[in-house]
DNA sequence: CAACTATATACATATATGCGCATATAACGT
DNA sequence: ACGTTATATGCGCATATATGTATATAGTTG
């Protein structure tokens, strides 16, 4: 966990990534495979939350709430900023929402084409 | 997995996805999380290529590389076409690309702002 | 049909990870 | 110092998944 070599390449195309950076790129994606970590994406998309609110909104344990919050802020796709006994999370990295709109769109189109096969078209 | 009631919004900012829909996200991230799986989009970028040319150039034994290819099929990420005794796999949704390319954008700044720690800026 | 090649699958195993429960830490008020 | 609230962490368990080895299937050629 050194020096990570050759990150800032652009995947596929042009030339490939190092072992090192596809295992990081890996872990990206890794850290988006969660439906509870997207929910949580999904409730700070409108600004930042504590965790008490976000353990009401997504409706999960507090235990199980602040460890994805630390997964997606160890990941620097949150920011934390503490204030007095509470702390408040916030998006960091905007990113993640492109992510999520260009699998959605893809999601979306599979959908509809599976459905064209059960209307016969 | 009979109807997958309402996939063809937009995540975040719009409105929020079903637990259903969260789970379809989750689960292609999912399948993008793996190194030795991004290797073999990674290989198929330049165009479709056969099993045995995948293991070649991946490194991974004949049978690992069958069962991702598989996974990336059943994601519909993939396209398969037999030829005789050869199965040719084809990128099948150029959308990854972008997705990887994001991820790569995302983290090489991230390694420019580390790096920036260090040089005091 | 038999031998051979290319690909897929079954089985076992090691590792990772999400979760609940309980507890620890941190910060505030009295 | 004590209690209270907000958040984080340790532990155990259940589950998922990636991998290697061996074997099965499919297709070709003799």
């Amino acid at each position: 966990m050194s020096s990570l070599s050759l990150l800032p390449c652009l995947l596929m195309k042009s030339s490939p990534l190092s072992d090192e950076a596809l295992e990081l790129v890996a872990h990206r994606f890794a850290v988006l495979a969660e439906p509870m970590r997207l929910r949580l994406l999904q409730s700070l998309s409108a600004g930042e939350k504590n965790v008490h609110t976000l353990v009401d909104l997504t409706g999960g344990t507090q235990a199980n709430v602040s460890r994805h919050l630390q997964t997606l802020t160890a990941a620097h796709l949150l920011k934390r900023r503490k204030e007095g006994l509470q702390v408040f999370y916030a998006i960091a990295d905007p990113t993640i929402f492109k992510l999520c709109d260009l699998v959605c769109g893809s999601l979306a189109k599979e959908h509809a084409a599976q459905a064209g096969v059960f209307r016969g078209g």
